[in-house]
DNA sequence: TATGAATGAGGATTCATTCAT
DNA sequence: TATGAATGAATCCTCATTCAT
């Protein structure tokens, strides 16, 4: 769906309500999942009316693709500097993965939010809404990444980078729900678990 | 939860349909996700009336459940006794992510449908109907193998079976997905590739 | 309904059907409620499958009318002779009373069944099936015995025969609910207590 | 259940509605029984749509609930002040009988639907909702009224107080049934001839 | 006779959305 | 801006009944 107005056009409240929403609609899904976070139960944590939901976004499907909108956005703010102040290819992915889980470990809830709303349109094939088919977009990213350090020599040259791509980012984007649902997963010991299972696999052998 | 009867009561029609009824949920929740499964639309599907699903299951839930079960029984038929064939770490491995993927490609509807359900499943938690909360159990096992060939000294030792567990599976878990939504996605070629990636990752140094 | 066949032409092995499902129906109505008595239920109480009753019964209200025909015989039966063996108003009145609530005592489920069928019918205005609207026959019968009495001198004249009538039927017709939602309810004291009041009630003044 | 809001939070509106629903579905269920008395059909009655009903009230529970508390308060604000006025047992006594059944003349439907909902409360054995299983907790506050004018000598000691009062209520209770069922039914005449029964049967002798 | 199979209606509930105020 | 009110669609489930075997 398109916005209700132009983001330019938003007053100061307006813009208020609407992060206020976004906010209270990721908490019901981080806590409930995708398919029991109503509108009511999302206005109801907001403590505001199921109305003024309505009001300020143009059906479910907008409020939904603002949240994914957000989250990745400031993923993205907080990740990339990151990734590209790196030189070296192992070191580019070893920060690259760092970085995704230490976002996650501190934005949990937003996180378990987008790959539940994620999960919810791969399946129902709806991958409208973001100008690209979401999770995708990371991988093929990511694989582009791969694939500029494996010409410059300094990752092996013997794998797909969009196979290993597609593993990476599911190693990441399992993380969230393990968050959730296993209270001994930790997820600090796991970043360093799967930085040198991918660092052992794209390597270069010196 | 429980079945209507115990299973070895069962008419030859009533099993061949509850096999309709099972395969035509299978097709549904893969075409339009899980949430989407109703039984409406899955009797649509299978040609018949909406009360009779409700004739041969108790509930949903227990559909639901029937799915899971079959699922799980087939693949764990395919793939156990190729991954107990073998001898060695790298080569179980190998054969662990090999038999996972050609299991789910041919099978890529079910495998679809039974990750939808375990998301679900997850997600409400409510893991009930199956003795152990499903994906866990998965990542228990293999878990498990790792360890015990981390012992016998056949792979390396310097990393935590169960990170890398989630690891595998999450690369396994995210093909069926995969298959359905990109269609140039080539899993006999992805399979290679991860093989190699857990190969490099927990082989010895020679 | 009318019933499928013509009493008398049925056979051993259908009359004695009929009386399995009707006891089943019983049974199932004094347990769980005239709503909740459905024909899966009684069928599983009875052991046979629910199209056994379609075939013997032409639908769920012929096998009620027969619950209901069944009980009153039986309980007329019982408590006839009783009542007009006795030849004075105040030991008919307690014969009346007592021989009910013996019956009651005696035959709770029975009871219970009919109270709660009874209850369905009027409520839901249907009172076809038998010729006339059950508990007002009682009533009538009962009013009859008094008037009867009164007229020939040997029961207070300055009473309504018909409302005392129907006080003592309530006072009796709550007795199965009662058994069987109050424990501690003792039907025969009960008994004693009610025949006192209305034989205080409708005594000639010495 | 519980009710959807606390009471004092009610809009002007609301408070309406919730009238207007509880309204119909005294009119229903007094017309078609508690078992026909569906949501859809209460609706209609009001005139409103089936989702309203959902909207007022958690549930087709608290609809019922609230329908018992609303008349129950309403007929002890009848009752209570004349019964307490009365200082003599007999006077008690036939004011109980009076007022309760001058209220139930002239709040008919009322009356039928509380006896209704009473009914399959207890044939479902499930008195939740109320503090206390309700038409128990009448006949328990009759035979402790009863028990005190016993001890004061102000009536005969010589019968059980639970049993007496069990029979009046049954007396009582009958009464909606009949209302609606029989039109000959003249329940100020009735409510004479029970007075006298029970007085004549509880006076002490002079 | 008896069963299992199948249907379709009806019912309670949840929900996204619309609208008047 | 914001609310409460209201709707109607969709969903799961129960049930009486019908029918072929």
């Amino acid at each position: 769906m398109q916005p209700r107005k132009a983001e330019a056009d938003r007053t100061f409240i307006e813009t208020a309500r609407r992060a206020q929403i976004v906010d209270a609609a990721i908490d019901t899904i981080a806590e409930v999942g995708y398919s029991r976070a109503s509108l009511g139960r999302i206005a109801a944590r907001a403590g505001i009316s199921r109305g003024l939901i309505s009001y300020h976004f143009t059906g479910k499907e907008e409020l939904i693709t603002e949240i994914l909108r957000g989250v990745i956005e400031q993923s993205r703010a907080y990740m990339l500097p990151r990734i590209t102040a790196q030189s070296t290819g192992p070191g580019m992915l070893r920060v690259y993965i760092e970085s995704n889980l230490t976002f996650i470990r501190e934005h949990r809830n937003h996180l378990i939010a987008i790959v539940e709303i994620a999960r919810h349109r791969i399946a129902e094939g709806a991958p409208r809404g973001l100008p690209d088919h979401e999770p995708d977009q990371a991988v093929r990213a990511l694989a582009q990444l791969l694939a500029r350090f494996q010409k410059s020599g300094d990752l092996r040259s013997d794998f797909d980078p969009r196979a290993v791509a597609i593993a990476i980012r599911a190693a990441i984007d399992v993380a969230p729900a393990r968050l959730s649902a296993d209270p001994q997963f930790d997820i600090d010991s796991y970043a360093q678990d799967i930085i040198q299972v991918f660092d052992l696999a794209t390597r270069t052998a010196d």
